[in-house]
DNA sequence: TTCCAGGGGTAGA
DNA sequence: TCTACCCATGGA
């Protein structure tokens, strides 16, 4: 598989650069890997460079490479402040539709609209290891589309992260689009192209064991429009109602929903899983297993921001055992 | 071989 | 609302 080497203009078509700056605090390289959402198909992370790499379909069905890292602190337009260059591969120059499409959704990945400072100022007043974290840290990297986020979150359940690593892979493979001037590379399959196939088909393609049929089904839904799921993810529904919709996702249960919670920007929800069980038995209840309850009281403190409190307290935790 | 993972659906109480 | 049982798959 060829790699295009950051910075370098390629050879292929054109290459586009765009430079869009949040307000700061920002960092890339926190937000880039600040979950395991970086490594999943078709998302690459070159730690090198620090660079995300990802094959991206616009919605006209051009599919795109796009290269995402750190802004320098200035350019030649005069604005200053760190952000997201992003160089874009296209097999032909694009539009400002185009342009447009990948800003949005460069934007969603990195939360570059996304208000953290009532967040931060909880942060400063607790002090210590919590006064890192308004650096620009808390803005946790998502997908283009709530679409990807739900299959992407579906792939986490009962399963070990290796095995859905493994199934994010081998979805884009089977039903991804390829990138033309690389064609081993591939974008985030669109709902239609798996709705296209049988649940059957669909089943024996990827090995996705018993969550195949709510992968399709959702995809199904999406495609046939009866499920807006990027209306969702704008709408301004309480945090319950919300949840009440994500729930009624099959597949999507209580972990699930508050992950998609955390996704659409909603922090109100701790997924509880294996991993927090763990953790908040270890580290606030001298290893006894608290009930869920309990356990989830640790963070009411932080009201509607629970679910970031809880990351980044995570892995200060890792932190301290490395 | 057995266990279990970054759980969820369903049936039955 | 709660519990029991089952659900594919692959790594440990």
């Amino acid at each position: 598989m060829s790699s295009p080497r950051p910075g370098e203009a390629g050879t292929f078509g054109a290459a586009v650069r765009l430079a869009l700056r949040p307000e700061a605090p920002f960092d890339f390289a926190a937000t880039a890997y600040s979950h395991g959402w970086v490594v999943l198909a078709p998302n690459e992370w070159e730690g090198e460079t620090e660079t995300v790499r990802r094959v991206h379909r616009l919605e006209g069905g051009t599919v795109v490479l796009l290269e995402m890292r750190a802004s320098p602190e200035t350019d030649g337009g005069g604005e200053s402040g760190p952000g997201v260059e992003v160089t874009v591969r296209a097999p032909e120059a694009l539009g400002p539709t185009e342009r447009k499409e990948i800003r949005a959704a460069v934007t969603r990945m990195f939360r570059l609209d996304e208000e953290l400072s009532e967040f931060y100022a909880l942060c400063e007043e607790r002090g210590g290891r919590w006064e890192r974290v308004p650096r620009g840290l808390g803005r946790l990297l998502r997908s283009p589309t709530l679409f990807e986020d739900v299959v992407k979150t579906i792939l986490t359940t009962n399963v070990q992260w290796g095995g859905t690593k493994r199934m994010a892979r081998e979805l884009v493979r089977a039903y991804g689009d390829p990138y033309p001037e690389d064609p081993d590379r591939r974008a985030f399959p669109a709902p239609e192209a798996i709705a296209a196939d049988s649940p059957e088909a669909f089943g024996a393609a990827v090995g996705l064991g018993y969550r195949a049929p709510y992968v399709h089904e959702v995809a199904a839904r999406v495609a046939s429009g009866e499920l807006d799921l990027e209306g969702l993810a704008e709408s301004d529904l309480p945090t319950t109602e919300l949840k009440r919709e994500l729930l009624a996702i099959k597949g999507v249960g209580p972990y699930a929903a508050a992950t998609l919670l955390m996704l659409v920007g909603r922090y109100d929800e701790l997924a509880v899983d294996s991993v927090f069980r763990e953790f908040v038995s270890e580290r606030y209840f001298g290893g006894e297993r608290p009930g869920d309850a309990e356990a989830r009281a640790v963070y009411e403190p932080w009201g509607r921001w629970k679910y970031l409190a809880y990351w980044f307290d995570l892995w200060a935790g890792l932190e301290e055992s490395l």
